[in-house]
DNA sequence: TCTGTATTTAACCAGTTAGTTAATTACAGA
DNA sequence: TCTGTAATTAACTAACTGGTTAAATACAGA
């Protein structure tokens, strides 16, 4: 995985376990046992997940006596959600867009348009 | 890789070549070999990125004689777009709400709210 | 200081990724 | 049919991923 910034958070996000860990914690601070309650994989299993999470600057640990706490850092997400923003305009000139533009046709509306 | 439609996608743009080869057909279609030009990477690497991307449903595919012109299809992102979407309300609420309110406090608010 | 709980690290494994070079396929045109 | 160009496939490699189990670390409290 390339270290660049836009990389490591696409590639966090690459990953369901991952996803859902970061949607739990949207209800706020979690232990890691806590995180880990809701998947049927081992602890360490989670513990790495964690590190690609913290990496990619997704999440912060806080230290409480044998509990490390984590929060949700959405930041990152703001730059994915930039990049993604360029391309808004061409999701709706796709392959939908040929669809309602193919039912817009056999409607007998011979120029295609919507509006 | 999970072989989720939104993993599959995100696992596509975490790479920064295919990143840029999908700005590159925002310019509209294009060929094996333009596509390649701008890379220090062999013809078969772009292949395999090609077939990724393909897979991921972000490009189709035509055929031109002995060339395959590659045209964008956004249409995928539009979902990664929507799960990013409700992270929105949290990445403004991260580090720089953090810093906005440190600075409000330093200028003599001591509730540290800005409006 | 001993015990129990929370979490991480170590060592390992199977499968995937991103790249390579060499060979193959697909086609247009002389 | 031969030649040149476009692109993919094959075979290989090194590094990474996501998981495992077993061991180590960190801490609270009796």
């Amino acid at each position: 995985m390339p270290d660049d910034h836009l990389s490591t958070t696409f590639a966090a996000l690459a990953d369901p376990t991952r996803r859902a860990i970061l949607a739990n914690l949207i209800g706020g601070e979690k232990t890691v046992t806590e995180i880990g309650a809701p998947f049927d994989i081992s602890m360490p299993a989670i513990s790495k997940h964690l590190k690609v999470l913290e990496r990619a600057g997704l999440i912060e640990r806080g230290r409480d006596a044998q509990w490390r706490p984590c929060t949700l850092n959405a930041a990152p997400l703001k730059d994915a959600n930039e990049w993604l923003e360029s391309y808004r305009e061409f999701w709706t000139l796709s392959f939908d867009r040929l669809d309602d533009y193919l039912k817009e046709i056999q409607k007998g509306n011979p120029d295609g348009r919507t509006n």
